[in-house]
DNA sequence: CTGTTAGCGCTTTCAT
DNA sequence: ATGAAAGCGCTAACAG
């Protein structure tokens, strides 16, 4: 078929040329290449396989593994927006890891939030045969296809409507828990929560993420005797510029504003623009926590107190529950608060 | 073999069952579903193989086609930190798009940096039989395993050490020219340089594009009559922080500072904070223009005037010339300069 | 201890 | 105008 023995025109070392090389048949170097147990091959025979397979530089050819075997050791990840967005890399990145220390290598895509994409997506995944499917999202709404793909599918922020589907989220009650805590802590007793959604927004629109996070800031910091001030965002984006505006409205109120949590990092950075121009102080005259632990936090002094979003555990826990097959359900991920300059006892 | 007809048992939909449904054979199915022209099947052979496909939902399996065609309708996606850096997300945007144009699908790795790592990544890749590889950088070093893979290879913001592969790069030679022209065209005369690294580390480590960043730019503002004041960093990095630091430093020199142009965003944001605390108004005291149109660049006030790097082009680009098994040699492309707020005619 | 044989699902000559 | 048969590279029963 082909010249081989000194490389030229040789296309790719085979099974089959490692076998003959050793004087053995392909199945004897087959069993031997994949360590099988319990066959009893001679150690001479072990032996010279190895070397033939070294010498020759061979490497098996996984698709005709995979056509063979039914497993092709891909994953497919398949994302809304991922790739794109700040959050998207630790989520990547974790998911890779995992991948790699299971000897599976990932395909990725990205929908741009189109369901009639994500549906293609899951076709070209499916048809390339990947051993399982982790649909991750950063808007936190995750759909499924009609028709359930047969392969292990977990759910990467975001849960399905019928919920039937393993999901992994991030703890957002503890985590607000964690930030309500620690101001608590730090003796305040008055908190603006800013980004707060309208109650309407709150329950239709909102993730369970946010949902959470909010139900939990409140119902902890009242426990813990706190007034709780609302101030909610001109517009429906977490950004910086509303940020900044609504700091903005808190500091024009009647009640002072002495400690704030933010619900993210950008609205939290839009608030020390706001606070500065204001000639407020962090943490001196205010102290103030956010959640996500956003790289944007680098660029802000002092240093932002705030409750980290564990996505590359997270993407790694749902590349090994993939793998694992695991049951329906959800899946937290505990989150960690970062405590930095920005926060600081009551006067 | 499996029990089919009525789904109970049935792994998948395979050509066979499509072909026996239509009542022709497999060959007949395969060429018509491919579509292959000069075989003259009959327009009713046709109807009876495309409805028996759709109404059997055939999707060809990938990796079987795969093994007989040898091409998998894969790429491979290789980055140093791609994944995890913000510099990341447009590359693998950009590449995942045009990708997906050309109906293959991307794996995409990551390998820390360490070199060891991907010549694993590279075998993994090669033994999925990918059509193609893109090997991607953030640090601008690319390096290229011995032994030299079979299938096209192309460099994405990296250039090989041999220069003998495929490579595409920002073509930073004429965004600082544009750098360079907008703050004259301003009537700028005087230009403070941020973050140029000592003569010593641009001739040893910096990258080639660094380097074309830094010429370009001294050139064009010396030609166009301006003074040139050279300001290096602290450290190598170009953080805010160093960036902060050297604001600092370039504030108390001798020479009056007018026009600034940081060697990136991050040293921009932290000159940005040294100058509001030192009371120098951007724009009306300084102008300031930088590279890369990061996303950092949303959250600075006023909006930074800075040269885009063109990553999610790039990325296409790098995907593009793979799957056309292009030449080697330098393939640029343009940057692009974003004028906002932060620079202003001289005064 | 080792080899023969039969596929995995697909494409592709080559016959008919 | 259509089908039989071979084979891509691999694994896994089943015989020797």
């Amino acid at each position: 078929m082909v010249v081989r023995e000194d490389g030229a025109m040789s296309s790719r070392v085979t099974l089959s040329d490692v076998a003959s090389r050793a004087g053995l048949s392909v199945t004897a170097a087959s069993l031997i290449l994949n360590g099988r147990a319990g066959t009893g091959l001679s150690e001479d025979a072990h032996r010279r396989v190895f070397a033939a397979a070294e010498e020759l530089g061979y490497r098996p050819n996984l698709m005709a593994r995979g056509l063979r075997t039914e497993k092709s050791l891909t994953i497919g990840f398949v994302s809304d927006r991922v790739a794109s967005t700040r959050y998207a890399g630790p989520m990547i990145r974790g998911a890779l890891r995992a991948a790699r220390e299971r000897d599976h290598t990932m395909f990725v895509t990205e929908t741009e939030g189109e369901p009639a994409e994500q549906d293609r997506a899951l076709e070209a995944l499916l048809d390339r045969r990947v051993d399982a499917l982790v649909i991750a999202t950063v808007t936190g709404h995750a759909s499924l296809p009609e028709r359930r793909p047969t392969v292990p599918v977990v759910l990467l922020n975001g849960v399905s409507p019928d919920g039937d589907c393993a999901a992994v989220l991030p703890d957002e009650t503890d985590g607000a828990r964690q930030a309500a805590r620690h101001l608590l802590d730090l003796g305040h007793r008055r908190v603006h929560l800013l980004g707060i959604p309208a109650e309407s927004d709150l329950r239709a629109r909102a993730t369970v993420q946010v949902r959470r996070r909010v139900e939990s800031l409140c119902s902890n910091l009242q426990e813990g005797g706190a007034e709780v001030v609302r101030v909610e965002l001109d517009s429906m984006s977490w950004d910086a510029e509303s940020g900044y505006e609504a700091a903005g409205r808190a500091l024009a109120g009647s009640a002072p504003v002495n400690a704030v949590v933010a619900l993210n990092d950008a609205i939290a950075a839009g608030a020390y623009e706001a606070f500065r121009e204001a000639r407020v102080s962090i943490p001196d005259d205010v102290s103030i926590v956010s959640f996500d632990d956003d790289e944007i936090v680098n660029f802000l002094r002092p240093g932002l107190t705030t409750v980290a979003l564990p996505f590359e555990e997270m993407g790694r826990r749902a590349v090994e529950l993939a793998l694992s097959e695991v049951e329906p359900g959800e899946y937290l991920e505990p989150m960690r608060l970062q405590v930095r300059g920005s926060t600081k006892r009551s006067a």
